[in-house]
DNA sequence: TACTTCCACTACAACGTTATCGTGTTGAAA
DNA sequence: TTTCAACACGATAACGTTGTAGTGGAAGTA
């Protein structure tokens, strides 16, 4: 086992300073051409690289973005995920990824670890706590320390940064115009509590479509699930007796609920029921039907946050207050869920 | 904005030594009651904490695990990635994350890249074109620089190190005897191709239990899918006209792939063809009809993995030679692609 | 008084880099 | 012969920590 190569070992074995085997490396011009060539050959051969540590020391600064999602698990963030990844990798950096768990204070614990020299930046979808405590210290403290953050998907009005979000208001309207358009008028919504952001947003969007085409909300027809967890079963009890003849639910999981639900009550989709998720994942493209969804364009979004991100980071001039709030379109993918 | 406070700070604030400081906040005996009780309590109104990376490079580890995946967009593999995030987490570790995207150039970019200090360990599962080249030349070095490194999943037998992994052969047993046992006699497998390790132990595992039950290995009844881009369509055409009456799929997307070939055939799943699938992911709950599959437990595997490693590196002797591989056992998830 | 011991602290080195400044040698101009 | 660049390299400090080895002064002992 041979320990990683320095600087200091190769000045050793070649009898230099390690000044000079810094600046041969480095191609300076301060070293005569010999040298240079037997201490790059010396390093190349014994396959020197830099610590990373150490240069991070150095130039205060680590070359690496903390990523802070609720769930991994969880098809939308990988997508994010891997638009960051392809975006930081080009650009020479790293990712870090860590979880909340939807946990508030799992949530601030990785946020204080990271941000002592770890990582240069965040890129950050808060849990769900964090957005019901409204406790949004842990994200000033970092702002206030002249660490760029950027928010993305569940984002916080009140806290002033770079933000990508796609529409929700918008892309519910679309989805919800659509099953208009197909004739529906009974049309429900199954959605999440409030306090998630993306949530509320999307269920006003439904009332919005709704009320565009005078067509009177009822709020029977709107369920906000509250724990994820027995969603399923809220959803089919929900569904049990409902009259309708078009859905729309904020999520894909949510609308395959409901797609098993309406069978299960003898329902065929579409022909009785038309059903439109959000989030267009692997499960829309291959449940049976195959659904109809608002497609958000994860990797579009976490390309967008790493780009914002990177620009604050390498911009020379510290106060940039220009913050941007970056609008990915949403797209509504249609599939058999939806009548033609 | 005011940057991060170090000991230095501290240390001119109170007019006291850095090293003082140093001591106050560790609880040294060598600091009266009184100072300590003052610097502690600057330290604390002004939220002091260590700068990470200035530690790493004292101590010389970084409390990092890398972690090297193929893609992040896969179910298992975030499955894998939260089991190993709980563990390491626990152990205050961090975790960061890498994608090979399956090509062999980007795993050792990112291998080297993190293993000059930014981590103290790797949990990788190969990338397909490493699995092909055979080149594990970058493997070896890390190895070889003494860093501890976990395979799982994707593992390369001539590499020595810990793994952990399922064991796909019996996992595809219990998959084919189910199929058998429910009175299926043209059983066709859809594989990967055979440099894909884990296809190739499943493929072993579906023709022993056809031999085990003197059952005929038809060739014919043998798919081995070679593009996963264009696999839907394949699976198609190569399942146009086969008279079968059982399918195992070494993958979900395979075997839904498959239910749909099937069904747009008229055939109806699972009263004509019994159909059960690897990897117990979302999809498979939710496709419809829902998947029976074997499933993999890929939150233990990352458990496990992290568990190894992080015992590796806490474990003082240098040279703990005993590697071991951890089989994770794999179990049928019975739903409803399958006969009762 | 002279010596030791202990206390409470400081100085220094080290981790691996790089940027700045310093320095000894050579050759050439004055 | 003296002076001065130019050259090629070395020493040092710094990034933020921590552990070890000092250190000045007070108190205790002989």
């Amino acid at each position: 086992m041979r320990r990683k190569l320095t600087l200091k070992q190769i000045a050793r074995e070649l009898d230099v300073s390690i000044s000079t085997v810094s600046k041969a490396l480095r191609d300076s011009s301060e070293i005569s051409e010999d040298t240079r060539e037997k201490i790059k050959a010396f390093a190349k051969l014994y396959n020197y690289k830099p610590n990373n540590i150490a240069l991070s020391l150095k130039n205060r600064k680590s070359k690496t973005i903390g990523v802070i999602i609720p769930e991994i698990v969880h098809h939308f963030f990988t997508t994010v995920i891997s638009g960051i990844e392809q975006v930081a990798n080009e650009q020479g950096y790293h990712v870090i990824i860590c979880m909340s768990n939807n946990s508030f204070d799992k949530e601030v614990i990785n946020m204080e670890l990271l941000a002592n020299g770890s990582i240069d930046g965040f890129i950050i979808s808060v849990a769900k706590e964090t957005q019901q405590k409204k406790d949004y210290y842990h994200l000033t403290e970092v702002i206030n320390q002249g660490m760029p953050l950027v928010m993305f998907d569940r984002v916080i009005d009140e806290i002033n940064c770079d933000k990508v979000i796609i529409d929700d208001i918008i892309g519910a309207k679309k989805a919800v115009q659509r099953l208009i358009d197909l004739g529906c008028n009974k049309i429900a919504i199954i959605s999440t509590v409030d306090y998630v952001s993306v949530g509320k947003l999307r269920t006003q969007g439904y009332i919005q479509a709704l009320t565009e085409n005078n067509i009177e909300v009822d709020q029977n027809l709107i369920l906000k699930v509250e724990d994820f967890k027995n969603s399923e079963e809220e959803i089919k009890t929900y569904l049990a007796e409902k009259d309708i003849d078009g859905l729309f639910a904020v999520n894909e999981h949510f609308a395959i609920y409901a797609i098993k639900a309406f069978t299960e009550r003898g329902l065929r989709i579409p022909e009785d029921v038309s059903v439109i998720g959000f989030t267009n994942g692997e499960l829309s493209k291959l449940s049976n039907p195959s659904l109809t969804t608002v497609s958000q364009h994860g990797a579009e979004m976490g390309a967008q946050a790493a780009s914002l991100l990177i620009k604050k980071l390498e911009s020379t001039q510290d106060h940039d207050d220009a913050f941007q709030t970056i609008i990915i379109e949403t797209v509504l993918v249609e599939r058999n869920s939806t009548k033609r």
